[in-house]
DNA sequence: GAGTGGTCTAGACCACTGA
DNA sequence: CAGTGGTCTAGACCACTCT
């Protein structure tokens, strides 16, 4: 047989097939935990052929609702994702309550966190890192690299990366935890009051190395999101390179009109 | 014939194929404004399928560095896109030299920019418009929607909504060209002094339509923006959304330290 | 018209999951 | 083991672009 006959319109069969599966996720004829039905009896239902409901499903997949794995099938999403990530989360009330950003925004949302440590150690700084930190390439700074839960899945991974000689008296950035209001606390003890943090953010397709990593779907889009911590004298004493699952996060940003 | 053989790794022919077009883009051997070959010259060059080959087109199309059009082929984009979109592109110095803010930028980073103004009128506020500027449902108010051009080609749609009695006494804003330093500019000749401007951000994958719009290969990202145009006395006077092509901007934000 | 990408098919084989 | 998704094929027809 040939293409989309019947209507005679644009909008391809894939396409069609793949809005109505995600209807009905929305409308909760399939909820939370469910399985999406298999791609084989999908082609019964729908009376397509497989590679036409494969491509409905990569459609579907990308709306961010469904998880597949491999020799099992697609299971409907535990929720609606999204954690409002806003920019007063570094106050430094928050930190004094002994809450690290992360904490205060999870439970402001009601959502289990919890963050896993991939490294802590000294490290080459790489080009871009180093260009921040204000210091040669290949410098060796400390790294701090971790992984982000929400509800049992990652949603980001962070990597910090700071000057040695501003580390190398403060025995607590060393640890997995680094006690009570986060590293932030810790460097404001030490002397290292903030002036500001200046983010940069870009989204883009996930890789496919990323996308293992934070159990995305392929081309399922990430955001990459660099800050610099600046202090009062001037200098950045942190790089927090983050990379997050677009469809778990908002942000919010709060700018001061000025002159 | 079966699957991948030869080595007996996973990592799958047509991705293998994507990156080796996107190594050849990215080293330069195909440059901007290059045709990238066609569909079936790659099926002889690699013997392997169309099907094959279409897959590592998606996989390309993903990354970003091309653009894809139906009856003509695939072309290297002619850009290192990107263009910085910073929190400070709001303060009255730039407005009061006249120049609205996506000029500001525009010159910054030497692209030519043009805006096409696709409606200007009164219209009733959507749901989530009207509980932002904090009217009921169905009010009305003044819609400005425009479509943004960089080098030619629509990166960004934005829609302003303005209450009617804020823009009922201001007859520039009626107007396609509102004067310099833009709306912003006139609102606080007629004493909506800005206090603050608060704006969320999200990526997801393009939908069909946005595609279209914004003359995106299918599954691309986009940054869904909203601003809120807050007044000294507590008041939002616009609400602003706009959707972005996200390979073509890195937004910036700077956060004050605060207690 | 010839050439391009876009959709679809029908069937094959592989790799992973779970009972 | 049976069932699932993942990759690939070879060929068909369609819709768009350019000449």
């Amino acid at each position: 047989m040939g293409t989309a006959v019947g209507g005679g319109k644009a909008v391809p069969r894939y396409v069609q097939i793949a809005d109505e599966i995600v209807q009905q996720i929305r409308a909760g004829v399939l909820g939370a935990g469910d399985m999406v039905p298999s791609e084989s009896e999908l082609v019964d239902r729908y009376g397509v052929s497989g590679g036409t409901i494969r491509k409905a499903m990569v459609e579907v997949r990308a709306s961010g609702l469904v998880e597949t794995r491999h020799g099992k099938g697609s299971i409907v999403k535990a929720r609606p994702p999204v954690r409002l990530r806003s920019s007063d989360r570094f106050r430094r009330t928050h930190r004094q309550e002994g809450r690290a950003a992360y904490l205060a925004e999870s439970a402001q949302s009601g959502a289990e966190a919890k963050v896993s440590v991939l490294f802590i150690g000294p490290m080459e700084a790489p080009e871009d890192i180093a260009g921040r930190l204000g210091v040669e390439v290949g410098t060796q700074v400390l790294a701090r690299r971790r992984l982000y839960f929400r509800n049992g899945t990652p949603v980001e991974t962070a990597s910090s990366y700071l000057p040695w000689d501003v580390v190398k008296d403060i025995p607590e950035l060393f640890a997995e935890n680094p006690g009570g209001g986060g590293i932030y606390a810790r460097l404001e003890e030490h002397g290292h009051v903030f002036a500001e943090f200046v983010e940069t953010l870009q989204a883009r397709p996930a890789s496919k190395a990323e996308t293992s990593e934070l159990a995305l779907s392929p081309g399922a889009p990430v955001v990459h999101l660099v800050r610099d911590a600046v202090t009062e004298a001037g200098r950045v004493v942190e790089v927090c390179d983050t990379l997050m699952a677009a469809d778990q996060f908002v942000f919010e940003y709060r700018i001061p009109a000025r002159d």
